[in-house]
DNA sequence: ATACTGACTTTCG
DNA sequence: ACGAAAGCCAGTA
């Protein structure tokens, strides 16, 4: 018999990619609260490299809206000086939420999920 | 197998 | 409030 090979993707990341798609839009989320849903407890770095292989076409019909994460301090988690930094600002100012001196209010536009809703969405 | 690397988080001073 | 330090852990080489 066959080995099983590993799948073509990790089946963490999916799960991460899902629970993104949850944010809603002028919302943030932490990575630790990503991992956190997504079931993932302590793995707030993954959310991270996760995200940073969203591929191009979205996930299952979906965009991932991977700026709607940021660090748990509030920040955006690039350099400031990099083009990166600046996309992910200019998306998220495009939807209303307020960046400034490189941080975001959380108090403010941290993303309050519903448990009921979360339950009937989350597939795992 | 081992070592290094982060789109992280928390604690401390 | 803020930077440094330490803890963290899957992915990568």
């Amino acid at each position: 018999m066959l080995k099983n090979k590993k799948p073509a993707v990790n089946v963490n990341y999916s799960r991460i990619w899902q629970t993104v798609q949850l944010i809603p839009y002028g919302k943030v989320a932490c990575y630790g609260q990503v991992a956190d849903l997504a079931g993932l407890p302590g793995k707030a770095r993954l959310v991270g490299k996760a995200l940073g292989k969203v591929p191009d076409d979205g996930w299952t019909g979906q965009s991932v809206p991977w700026h709607r994460v940021i660090n748990s301090q509030g920040k955006i988690s690039f350099a400031v000086e990099s083009e990166l930094f600046a996309r992910q600002r200019a998306l998220l100012e495009d939807e209303q939420v307020a960046v400034i001196g490189n941080r975001v209010k959380l108090t403010d536009f941290q993303w309050q999920p519903d448990l009921a809703e979360l339950l009937f969405k989350l597939t795992y």
